[in-house]
RNA sequence: GGAGGCGUCGCCUAGUCCGGUCUAUGGCGCCGCACUGCUAAUGCGGUUUGGGGCUUCAACCCCAUCGAGGGUUCAAAUCCCUCCGCCUCCGCCA
């Protein structure tokens, strides 16, 4: 991609509003590297050679192969040690290239998304609404003061009905996902650099990443990393694809940098659950894959019926390893503005490419596409508390959550 | 946490003690071809991954790759060091 068509990785970077001279810095590594593989190739051919002379060699013939063979194995050494700082260099550059933005992304920054879809009826109460943590705490759902107690400002326990809530949301998550063809993870929230650098979580995400220097592992953000990882190293066949993951996982972000930001209640939070779409399959159906994730999004939504609207994130939002993302953004009434509830992106070769996992296909082995997309999360907690409230502050449980809660229609306010 | 054993190109496996025709053995599986009413059997050939070269493509050639990374050496699957993983036993503990 990059040495066929340089141009369209610059303009990439430019979309995103990233540097397109990093483009030629990388070609002309490249091409360093290239030329040191090659000078180290040859010699090491001829000391091959000389080499097996050697084996069958006795007496002054020999020795006068060893004489010979000796500034040889200097050069060799010499022309190793370049090979590897070319291919260093050249891999250091390169991992420092985002993810080239498919054709039609829009450009620019967070606020240049384009509003693609609006799903259901905004709620029109006839009574000054209650946001999401008056209700939680009204039904006794959530206590941030004992979280914040326990373990620092944005922590928070979910208690009775809301501990039930998150549960009973999430086996309708997983219950749709299997029954989509979905094999169900439970996967490591601990995870080697390997895995966190592999799916371009280290680059601009670097700074949310919570870190166990003690043990050098990562605490993942999201199950998409280890489920990334899964495959890592391996060749898989393409009649296996597409392969499909529900992970369910807690997730935990440090949210530097959002100080101030959505300080109330359990919007913004270091720890939250999550179930997690993760598709891999073949570059060529990528696409079509993405536009699959979405719909189980929407299918999820619908479910809990939540009004939202569905957003064509701007390159210069996408992150580092995604080449299209589309959100999901649930209607919070008393904010009178939508918040994403969920995120869907397609990677392409990205994270393929990093960690080595390729598709074999009419004898030929290539690296494939990897997608992700949220199937639910803590956060949707907010959206449902507040959409389907009541005067009373008792809150309507959406029918097919029903099943996944005894049967419990509504949630009636406890006396604290 | 302590002691010991192990890791070979899909799977199994030879080779490691004692460095050099290892340019990695053999079997299974798989692919192709031949033979054959069909299938089976048999025979022949192929079958790791990454990089580079040459090419319209294919073919072909070269380099690396024996868990990973270093070191010793003219030369490392083989010797030394570090790390990773798996297994067995002991200890400790939700």
């Amino acid at each position: 991609m990059l040495r066929d068509d340089p141009e369209a990785v610059r303009a990439s970077q430019r979309a995103r509003r990233e540097d397109p001279d990093l483009v030629d810095a990388v070609l002309a590594a490249d091409e360093a590297r290239r030329s040191a593989i090659a000078a180290f190739d040859r010699l090491r051919a001829e000391q091959k050679t000389i080499g097996r002379e050697v084996a069958k060699a006795t007496g002054d013939e020999k020795a006068a192969l060893l004489a010979r063979t000796k500034q040889l194995a200097a050069d060799v050494r010499a022309a190793e040690t370049a090979q590897n700082e070319c291919s260093a260099a050249y891999d250091t550059l390169l991992r420092r290239l985002s993810n080239v933005a498919e054709p039609g992304v829009p450009e620019g920054g967070e606020d240049d998304y384009a509003v693609l879809e609006h799903v259901g009826e905004v709620p029109e109460f006839d009574f000054e609404p209650r946001d999401h943590l008056d209700l939680g705490q009204l039904l006794g759902a959530i206590d941030t003061e004992r979280g914040a107690k326990v373990s620092g400002a944005r922590f928070y326990f979910l208690t009775g009905v809301g501990a039930q809530l998150q549960l009973a949301m999430l086996n309708l998550a997983m219950a749709q996902a299997l029954e989509a063809g979905f094999t169900m993870m439970v996967p490591p929230v601990l995870v080697r650099p390997e895995a966190m650098e592999g799916t371009g979580f280290l680059a601009q995400a670097a700074e949310n990443v919570y870190h166990l220097a003690e043990e050098d592992l990562y605490l993942v953000g999201t199950s998409e990393v280890p489920l990334a990882a899964y495959h890592m190293d391996e060749v898989i066949d393409a009649d296996r694809l597409p392969l499909r993951y529900a992970g369910w996982s807690t997730c935990f972000r440090k949210e530097a940098g959002s100080y101030g930001k959505d300080t109330r209640g359990i919007l913004r939070v270091h720890q939250f659950d999550k179930i997690e779409m993760f598709s891999y399959c073949r570059p060529e159906d990528a696409a079509e894959e993405h536009a699959r994730l979405l719909g189980w999004e929407k299918e999820m939504l619908a479910k809990v019926e939540i009004p939202y609207r569905v957003i064509d994130v701007a390159a210069g939002d996408l992150g580092s390893s995604a080449a299209r993302k589309y959100d999901c953004e649930a209607w919070v009434p008393t904010q009178g503005r939508y918040r994403e509830v969920t995120s869907t992106s397609n990677c392409t070769t990205f994270q393929a490419r990093r960690l080595r996992v390729r598709v074999r296909e009419d004898g030929g082995v290539r690296p494939l596409a990897t997608l992700n997309g949220t199937l639910a999360t803590t956060r949707w907690i907010v959206a449902i508390l507040e959409n389907h409230q009541q005067a009373d502050g008792s809150v309507v449980v959406p029918q097919a959550l029903r099943p996944f809660m005894g049967g419990r229609e509504v949630l009636e306010p406890v006396r604290s």
